[in-house]
DNA sequence: AGAATATTTGCAACTTAGTTGCAAATTAGG
DNA sequence: CCTAATTTGCAACTAAGTTGCAAATATTCT
C-alpha cells in the first residue's frame, strides 16, 4: 500500500528524471512533510528508522537543488536549510519570517510581494527572495 | 594627520559607546571603504600591514552587530557577510543581487522596495530584506 | 600623569557544517 | 537477468566560526 506522500515523492523525482532511490524518497517526503526550510540534521532526525549518510543527504539535497526542485531558504542560522520549491513562482520565492525573540522561522506561503522590476541600472533580475524579522505570533 | 575615514570610524564607534581600539577602527574603516558586504577573511586581506586575529575581527564584527552598526547580509555562499548599517532605514535594508554567472555581489543601495504591511497575520514585522539573483551588468 | 578597573586581544585548541575520493551497492534499460 | 550508469557509505579532510584564559590595552578617577 502506497501513500499519497509516497507518490508525491516518486512523481517529483520522476518528472527530473532522477533515479528513483530509498535515500532519495524519504528525503523528499522529509520535505513534503515539513511546513518550513530544513537542515541536513533536521532531515536526518525526521527519517524515522531509515538511516542515510550524511554524505547522501548533502549530495541528494545538492542534486535537488541543481535541477529546481528544492530551493534555499535564507536564515540567520549556520546551517544551510531547503524547502521544495513547490510554493514558489518562477520568479519570487515565498517570504520567510524568522522570530528575533524565539528564533523560528516561518513560512508566509501566501503573503504577496510585490516583484520588482525585471530590469535595473543593467542588473537582470530573475528571482527574488524576501526576508523578514520581527516578532511571531507566539511572541508578539 | 587624521584622515576622514579615521575621524568617520571613530565617530561610528563612540555613537555606540565601544572601547576605542586600533583592531576595531581598522574593520569599521575596511567596511566603510567597501562597496558591498565583506567576510571576516575579506575584512583581513584589506587591513594593509596592521595585522589582527581572526577571533578579534569575529568579535569585533559580533559586538558591531549587536549594536546595530553592522548588518550581516544574505548571501549565497558559506561564509557570512557584513556591511555597515549606514545604507538601510530601520525597517528595511537595502537589496543585495548576486549574478548567477559571474558569482559577485552588488549592493543595489539605491533601489526602492516597497515595503511590506506592518502585521500579517499576528506576524510583526520590523525589518525586511530582499535578494536577488540574475545576470549582472557586465554577464548580461 | 598614575593607579585602579573594565574591556579587549591573541593564542591554541576545539566544534560544526559541509566536501572529496573511492570501492561497493543499487538502479535503469535493453 | 545482464550491462552500463549512477548512487551510496565510509573515512578522512577542509573551512568557518567559537571558547577559555592570561596578557595587553582602554577608560575613568583622583
Amino acid at each position: 500500500m502506497k501513500s499519497n506522500l509516497d507518490l508525491k515523492a516518486r512523481q517529483i523525482l520522476k518528472s527530473a528524471k532522477l533515479y528513483l532511490t530509498a535515500g532519495r524518497m524519504s528525503v523528499v517526503q522529509a520535505l513534503l512533510k515539513a511546513d518550513k526550510p530544513l537542515t541536513q540534521e533536521q532531515i536526518a532526525g525526521r527519517l524515522g528508522k531509515k538511516r542515510f549518510d550524511k554524505v547522501t543527504i548533502y549530495r541528494t539535497l545538492k542534486t535537488l537543488v541543481k535541477v529546481g526542485l528544492v530551493h534555499r531558504a535564507f536564515i540567520e542560522d549556520r546551517a544551510r536549510h531547503f524547502e521544495l520549491a513547490h510554493n514558489c513562482s518562477e520568479s519570487q520565492c515565498h517570504p520567510h519570517f524568522t522570530c528575533t525573540n524565539c528564533g523560528r522561522t516561518h513560512c508566509l506561503t501566501d503573503m504577496a510581494i510585490p516583484g520588482a522590476k525585471k530590469r535595473y541600472k543593467g542588473f537582470l533580475i530573475h528571482r527574488q527572495q524576501t526576508r523578514f524579522e520581527g516578532l511571531c505570533p507566539a511572541c508578539a
